[in-house]
DNA sequence: CGACAAAAATGAAACGTTACATGAAATGGA
DNA sequence: TCCATTTCATGTAACGTTTCATTTTTGTCG
């Protein structure tokens, strides 16, 4: 007597086809049977609406064609653009995709590293917070925007080339008093080289510029105050300001609105990671744009590259400019 | 002679324990044990740092603790907005979730789904558009905006009450002639009552009112037109405006700024969704929000939920009303 | 101190695959 | 016609768990 309720096996479906099991496992793997058979098995798979169990399939090969991705949220424009593209190259690769939303913290970035391990993932790709993050030996790991030890990989836009091409695009657009800001965490280390950059592209220019860094906040009032002090009888004492991202710089764009500066007449504002929210009309800011595609793209065939001696410990991508940003949709 | 590079399995913290496997097992599972032995198994699981196997756990107990979410993408806000939630629902439960970003594609549609039964998921939760989608007898399926016939439940936002509230606000802000703004596909057949709804709140606070409803297309031109016809003297015919999504609106608000109608002084507009890009100025359109954290708290409550019985076909979850829309932030 | 009951550890079977050694059948050459 | 050789189906072991029937240990009481 079969059971009713649960999904067929192999087992069930050998003896539907009245062939031994081992054969129907080769055709299921596309591996060379008897035509007769092959016929067989095939209507019987049919006929039970048998699907192959992962789960013992992974048990028996020890492999399980899944990659745990670790990042903060969706949410943010910038995540929820490599979310998408890592599944798209996963997918074009027949792999699937635990994600593991971390919310930016430690402990559960830890906690999903277990548990990824647990699901014996063939590999983690992750954009983490955690300064003391432990990965496995035998799971690889390839990090985005931050080098966390030898083993390694990390992928990442050139950021330090962004720098300089951000001073280079306001020095072209006549500028000769520029701002950096910044927020965000100094553990997340490859984008800290915008700012070296940055400086470089203004010595080369002749720019003169100033540079404001919060570390590990993400608040207004700070760089609110930092403007206010800049200002001389309604007139900002920059003309143009570089920000560490392109959040941070709508942000900005909102305080300069505050203190009566218009961009781009009064002072230009150039972000970093080509994320824009669509439809938007006031939104005249430039940014440098990340290739979150290609990023997507190498992390996931790092990742899965067989050669562990092919893997770099650092992988820059070019970025490039864009006047506006790109929308989300272009993405 | 032990294998050097593969993870540690209960049969070697028995052996490191000097203990049986059963005795490994309940350890692990938090089962009864003496404590003499508890305490020697603990020691070999760290001393190998074992961790339990998933895969091993999935194939004996015929479950998974994991959770396949089908979304067409995860860069549109508010489909980011719900994978964030769902996932984070899920996390609280201890269950996993698989990402199948299908990119509004019926085939990718249909592929994850076979693909989220080979990997035994617990469940699965959709937001599809194929409208022959076929679902697994033994796979529970929560469909998001979208009824699905009987045994599927369906879970959405209180569409109806959502257009009939956008017709009272926009009365209240003093609108006489209105129209009503529609793109997207007819299949996610939720949605659609937001048109119902507004013509209920139309009539009942007497707005005149005119639809312009367009079937599977997300195009701009049309919507341009519809608006160019409806001018008279640099006047536009309507004072209220209430667009399906709050994509559509803020494509609107370009359209309405190249016609020279400014919002909110020449005309009101409305959208749907409750999602805003962040850090924009000119953003002042209204919308009304759909309370996307409950929406993944009841998909993934329903779903897991053991008592077949006890779930609705349809599960509507109340809108409510803001200005300006709520940033992606606050979500 | 021996016998019995209760408690607790043991180890084999099973979950659904894959891989491999085995054996049967078919083919071809002499 | 018969043997050698290839081809291909078969069935069993193994993957790492959990479960359960069994055996061992411990404790109690007469």
């Amino acid at each position: 007597m079969k059971k009713e309720n649960s999904a067929p096996t192999m087992k069930d479906v050998a003896k539907e086809a009245g062939v031994a099991l081992g054969t129907v496992s080769k055709v299921v793997n596309g591996l060379p049977v008897g035509d007769s058979y092959r016929i067989r098995v095939e209507k019987a798979i049919q006929k039970l609406n048998y699907q192959v169990n992962s789960y013992a399939q992974g048990l028996k090969a020890n492999r399980t064609y899944t990659v745990a991705l670790l990042i903060p949220n969706t949410v943010d424009p910038f995540y929820a653009a490599l979310t998408y593209h890592i599944n798209m190259a996963l997918l074009k690769r027949k792999y699937r995709m635990l994600l593991c939303a971390t919310d930016f913290d430690p402990k559960q970035e830890q906690e999903y590293i277990s548990m990824a391990q647990q699901n014996k993932v063939d590999g983690i790709i992750g954009l983490t917070y955690n300064p003391a993050l432990i990965v496995a030996e035998n799971t690889p790991f390839i990090a985005i925007d931050r080098s966390m030890g030898p083993g390694i990989p990390c992928v990442a836009c050139d950021n330090f080339a962004g720098g300089q091409l951000a001073a280079e695009k306001l020095a072209d657009l006549g500028c000769k008093n520029v701002a950096f800001l910044r927020t965000g965490s100094a553990l997340i280390n490859e984008p800290n080289k915008r700012k070296a950059g940055f400086e470089t592209g203004c010595l080369s220019r002749g720019l003169s510029y100033e540079m404001k860094i919060l570390d590990d906040v993400d608040s207004y009032e700070e760089f609110e105050m930092f403007l206010s002090e800049h200002m001389e009888n309604g007139k900002l004492a920059f003309d143009g300001i570089f920000c560490v991202t392109d959040r941070l710089a709508c942000l900005v764009l909102k305080m300069l609105h505050k203190l009566g500066q218009r961009v781009p007449e009064d002072v230009q504002l150039i972000g970093f990671d080509g994320i824009r929210a669509f439809g938007t009309l006031d939104y005249h800011c430039s940014t440098i744009v990340q290739p979150v595609p290609e990023i997507a793209e190498m992390c996931v065939e790092l990742l899965l590259r067989e050669n562990m001696l092919m893997k770099p410990p650092l992988v820059c991508l070019p970025v490039t400019y864009a006047y506006g940003g790109t929308t989300l949709e272009t993405q």
